[in-house]
DNA sequence: GCCAACCACGTTAACGTTAACGTATTCGGA
DNA sequence: TCCGAATACGTTAACGTTAACGTGGTTGGC
């Protein structure tokens, strides 16, 4: 006797192109191109098969289409997470562009470690994807070794590099932290700090911080000092960050992002720091969370959407036969804020 | 004459089954079997096989599998948006526990719109997943009656419902909304206000206000006041909203979540307004950001990441042919916070 | 009045995999 | 010594679609 717990749900009603070709009086082959508007069926055939495979409830079998077609519909993408404005940001620029051109985005996370990246590219493949979009420019060596031996299209977003693997869109993050520490530098900030992941984990930290470091070495200040913090979140690790560091050695602080940056900025009002009477903070990205403080932070934007829609645009152009340029660097734009003032 | 800007990549080295079993000098069927585990090959011929595959980088084609199996690996999951860390925390939640099963998720966004949810129903149907996931526990008529149709199993996350399609696992949120005004009502406040989505864009705030103004009216309070606000972010709504609010009018402000409550205290605050003494501020989710406030904001936590865990684990049952119960409700908890005080 | 071109469709053979069923070989037991 | 059962494979026929290549009928030009 069956359970009577078991769910019966309603039995698959499977339509496939034959059912609407027999129900339409002509073959397959004819159903195939009036649904996908390909030349060769006359106008009153095609709105009639079009209204029959509707009535039926016709789905036509992606599996099928992307075994015929030898590749699919489908196109990964491999962002570290998704608890950042950041990649959600990128997504949505790409994912519009791409979705109204058909495709699909399967996504993945990687949490910042090659290994899972590699994983994903293996797990992805499968799948026999249009084209394999991920994060960053620097990859496990296994992999950058697939990726340049594949026939896909590759696009890498969010950094820029000299040797991509294929196509590149992203910004400069080198060239936008010294942009950012030049401003700060020319107030007179002359003792830096910099609170983020520690070294090896996000290559964008690397980048900025190599950036910052360069402009204050250029006005002769004092080295940048790079405290390492780890957490839960980005706030906790900035404010984290933050308290670990040596008190009154610092005159302005530089953050990973504008997440942490507001982690230290509590940290900071927390200590009785005036700020930027007492000391200066600074982010990166410009999130919408610094658009509602009291006192704008100073930070600088970070192009996310643009180079998400500019790199959809640019693996659609490859994708129909086109050679967009390998790299582009999109500007960032600084945003003096009000959280460092002239010293 | 070619285009010397015409980029030539790696010729696909395509390797089917076919090429595998030929080097193996076996058949495609135990190739099949052996790479798979399934019983019926012999433990040295399936890791010859094995080693062979993997010399020969053969990847198996997941469209070819999908149609021979007539359903994917593939889980289709449409969330509102990915610019929220509660839709971030539940993705990561199923994404775990899915992927340590063999499956794979496509994401969609509906930004809250009916109409992009079946048109995301009819692209992801295309795939023939294995299951769909979906916020919220109301649809459009016409995307409930084919949910209702499909013998695909159905998940519907974040909300509960005593009708669910099939599986529901969420939290409560008009008991949440009560749990929370009942707290705020206790200290003594009688003048409450709620920003947050105008009516009819996010079902989650037509229960939580249900939930708020049911304790205000047990304690024959002032009706609640409903200001609607929209924005490009949440933080400027929250902003927004509250400085539309007619002073002077309320002793309380709730939020529709954290990020606009967050959005709300920088307002009190840029207005001049001391939090609680002079308005109290509540949120709802209990989102990282809050965790880092000098003064904690008063909330209340929604399990999200468990939420997406077992949603999850029981669609897991429901695809090996279990059954999991219907409806799921998670317990959400008070966070008191210092931004209400006994008045 | 003939032929070429074109239009609107049809046929055939993949695409790569797996479910279902078939078949040698071995082995233990009566 | 023969048989039934288990083991380790192999064969066949889908799964649903599309690319490539037909084919019959109409049209237009000279």
């Amino acid at each position: 006797m069956e359970s009577e717990r078991e769910i019966q749900r309603a039995p698959s009603r499977r339509s496939s192109i034959r059912h609407v070709a027999d129900a339409a009086g002509v073959s397959m082959m004819t159903v195939s191109r009036a649904l996908r508007g390909i030349d060769g069926v006359s106008e009153a055939t095609r709105t009639r098969i079009a209204a029959i495979a509707r009535d039926m409830g016709y789905i036509p079998n992606g599996n099928a289409r992307a075994l015929a077609e030898t590749n699919s519909k489908l196109i990964g993408l491999s962002l570290p997470n998704l608890f950042n404005d950041v990649f959600a940001d990128i997504l949505e620029g790409m994912r519009r562009t791409l979705h109204s051109a058909g495709y699909s985005t399967v996504i993945d996370t990687t949490d910042y470690d090659p290994a899972r990246e590699l994983d994903w590219f293996e797990r992805m493949t499968i799948w026999r994807p249009a084209a394999l979009v991920l994060t960053g420019c620097a990859h496990a060596e296994d992999l950058r070794r697939h990726l340049t031996r594949t026939p896909l299209p590759v696009v890498e977003i969010w950094d820029v590099t000299d040797t991509p693997i294929d196509l590149c869109v992203g910004c400069d993050h080198q060239a936008a932290g010294l942009a950012l520490a030049r401003h700060v530098a020319a107030l007179g900030y002359r003792r830096p700090a910099f609170v983020g992941p520690p070294e090896g984990l996000d290559p964008r930290a690397e980048a900025r911080v190599a950036g910052i470091g360069q402009a204050f070495a250029d006005v002769g200040a004092q080295t940048l000092h790079r405290e390492p913090a780890k957490g839960d979140h980005a706030y906790g690790v900035g404010a984290r960050g933050f308290e670990a560091l040596p008190k009154g050695a610092f005159d302005v602080v530089f953050f990973h992002n504008d997440n942490t940056a507001f982690g230290g900025l509590m940290a900071a009002q927390a200590a009785g720091l005036d700020v930027p009477d007492d000391i200066g903070i600074v982010g990166f990205n410009r999130l919408d969370l610094t658009r509602v403080l009291p006192r704008p932070l100073t930070t600088i934007e970070t192009p996310r959407r643009q180079i998400g829609e500019i790199a959809a645009r640019h693996l659609l152009a490859r994708l129909n036969g086109l050679s967009p340029p390998p790299v582009t660097t999109l500007p960032c734009t600084l945003i003096p804020g009000e959280t460092v003032r002239a010293i």
